[in-house]
DNA sequence: TAAGATAGGGAACGATCGTTCTCAACGTCA
DNA sequence: TGACGTTGAGAACGATCGTTCCCTATCTTA
């Protein structure tokens, strides 16, 4: 009803929007849930849902990196607690045992989009490329301290248990994934 | 024109049919690609497509099924050529940098569809799961002869070289993966 | 208070989806 | 040869997609 919206009513909008979208986009798969989906369940109109992502593409580029921002970052506050430099890389298989554990846990979200956009949409696929650089070099800083010949391994074991957890469900992929790190980690002299 | 199709007929343009739709969905996604269009690529009737699967989602569990035989067949194939039980083991991952080196690669066909459809379609989500626990059985039957408890770590770097290389091309993710089994075999005295 | 600008609510757009139906044309068998 | 049955070609169906537009109601400013 009113005549001026505020920069920072437009803010809170942006975000109850990209809450929305990435619930039912990870739960559902982008194609499977339309604007006027977002629409009914955020509760916003369609025109604001269009004055603040133009296009549906936009809004899923922005709900992947707002997700990415925060999934590394609880990753990264997680592994902050964690002092020992061998422990730290076992840690990041704890957390990810964490993430499959939680209710309505279905893959790894970029993954999953990208499987369904990443070839009609450059963005996506972008955006998808970028999350997935930023976690590997993540896994490279966590893992230098200790030997850096092990940043790709461990990189791909987290990789395999995210797809594997994704599809069986569970946290076995995790613990399997850490008994793998340990292992490795055990061929290098103290 | 004639009035009356051959079961051998059937089988055939069974067959086709299933060659057009692996083909589009693997590249543009299951979505993406409607029954209109499949008709038009394969030159087949809608009503016989129609009469060969009821429904687009038995589509897609039969090509699912059929690629899963064709792609653990062709691995299975080529590690039969390879007489050393270590040396199988590393050979899985040339195997899959070769896959990840052919045109048009773009990650596991499974994942992909159960990112997209997973979800919404208990058929295919049941057909993704079994072809995964297949290849991860094939992956245990692989390893066994060296020493059993490296199957999961094994194989949860093969589902990550799959993955990272689909979003990122390339065949560097096998090498990685490779050099990590390697590691990992030689924690074990010969 | 009157004029102008912008908001919300939702209908409407053209396109496309998976699926079904119509109908003329043909092969098969009495 | 003629009735029947099945086919191919594609129109048609209702639903839904992402996106735009209309119109009334409200707030802001003069």
């Amino acid at each position: 009803m009113p005549a001026a919206i505020t920069e920072e009513q437009t803010l809170l909008d942006r975000d109850a929007l990209l809450d929305v979208a990435e619930d039912l986009f990870y739960r559902r798969g982008v194609q499977a849930v339309g604007m006027d989906e977002l629409r009914t369940v955020s509760g916003l109109p369609l025109k604001r849902i269009y004055r603040i992502f133009p296009t549906k593409e936009t809004l899923v580029v922005a709900m992947l990196e707002r997700r990415d921002r925060r999934w590394r970052g609880s990753l990264a506050a997680y592994l902050d607690q964690v002092p020992d430099p061998r422990e730290r890389i076992l840690a990041m298989f704890d957390w990810l045992g964490d993430w499959f554990a939680e209710p309505g846990f279905r893959g790894c979200a970029w993954a999953n989009v990208h499987g369904e956009l990443g070839s009609s949409s450059p963005a996506v696929a972008a955006e998808v490329r970028s999350h997935k650089q930023a976690f590997h070099d993540q896994v490279a800083e966590l893992v230098a301290p200790v030997d850096a010949r092990f940043t790709e391994p461990v990189h791909l074991l987290a990789e395999g248990a995210i797809v594997v957890a994704g599809i069986h469900g569970g946290t076995a992929a995790a613990h399997h994934a850490r008994l793998g790190a340990e292992a490795l980690l055990r061929t290098t002299s103290q």
